[in-house]
DNA sequence: AGACTTATCTACCACTCGTTATAAAAGTTG
DNA sequence: CAACTTTTATAACGAGTGGTAGATAAGTCT
């Protein structure tokens, strides 16, 4: 179909490779010869793919939303507030434990902070971890539109709780906070939603 | 008293400027050309002083512990469970959103994830941040032992909760979250003591 | 087949990294 | 003052950084 010499290297396979790397080393701690040897490629093939190791590093970012979309849209199909919120942290307890990726997620483990030159990688992970804040928020306005919510909840504070709680999960779980552990931070934190339901 | 040439820097203040450049850039991201900069030294200096870019950073950290003690050394000596987890979210939001400082936590910001060579920092940290954690562990122990928390309260998941929490803050603090965003997250999370009382 | 297009490889670029040898500078002690 | 001790600045070290020419390989097109 297209002209010229077939890429020889699956293109996701090898970004699931780099968003490893990535997720357990770090923006800055990843380098070029990690990253190539993850992903069983060289320097200029990487570069002609993907422009740069930012471009990696976004285009590793994309793949990241496409897993997360995934349980957000089964966080966000929950029937009551309570229910949205127990499913987003009971979610990521389990994804930031999964031991099929690093612990933690790529969002916070990325970079939090960067060296000179970076300083545009913590912004970004920053927007894409406010993303799925937004999407709470959403469905918290019409939980509370919906009469499931009391009418003195605020949304916004209920959407950054959770979203804080989520990257506070991020860190404890990088340093080998266990799934139980995780869970147990989930349970407490949704006595945060105990006037909207108790189990 | 002391033979030979006197040291031309306070040290105390050195660190404290090495402190901030770790806050900002976390620790790959922080370069000795950085680290001189700030601290007004030359890298033989630094040497001298410190040992190396490792041991510039613990030192840093003890720095750090000393400003945490007093926060802590306040916030254990709450009456109540509830208070005591008031005084430390509302002391977090305070400090981590400090305009004399970086925003958000050296301990989260320093580096959850490291390049090669450096895997032992994110453990030095995640050590550094459990110290708080086993506080108020203590701290609530005691409490249910004053029948100040409820017979089926669990101390260990309080604490873990309230060191998430912290840990979260930083996060979006290091992500722009105001004050009054941390002072939201922070009456939010009191929510999960709402058996233990409720304002 | 031959022209064309794109990917891959080897080798290398200039630069920065953390760290240190060397020697001069600045103080104390006899 | 001279001997001694420690810190300072200059300058460089080897290794590793992200990134790239230039040539070659592997396909599709006419």
């Amino acid at each position: 179909m297209v002209m010229g010499r077939p890429r020889s290297f699956d293109r996701d396979k090898a970004l699931d490779e780099a968003m490893e790397v990535f997720w357990r080393h770090g923006y800055d701690g990843a380098s070029l010869a990690m990253l190539t040897k993850a992903m069983g490629i060289k320097a200029p093939s990487l570069y002609a793919a993907f422009g740069s190791k930012e471009g990696l590093l976004m285009a590793a970012l994309d793949r990241y939303a496409l897993r997360r979309s995934e349980h957000m849209r089964y966080v966000l199909a929950g029937a009551t507030a309570r229910d949205v919120a127990e499913r987003f942290l009971s979610s990521i307890a389990e994804s930031h434990t999964d031991p099929a990726n690093p612990p933690g997620c790529l969002l916070v483990q990325g970079g939090l902070a960067c060296g000179a030159g970076s300083e545009n990688i913590p912004f970004e992970l920053a927007s894409r971890r406010a993303e799925s804040e937004t999407e709470l928020l959403g469905r918290f306005i019409q939980a509370k539109a919906d009469g499931d919510l009391p009418e003195d909840a605020d949304p916004a504070a209920l959407a950054r709780f959770l979203s804080t709680v989520a990257s506070g999960m991020g860190v404890i779980a990088s340093s080998g906070a266990n799934r139980e552990a995780l869970r147990e931070v989930a349970r407490v934190s949704l006595g945060a939603f105990a006037r909207s339901g108790r189990d």
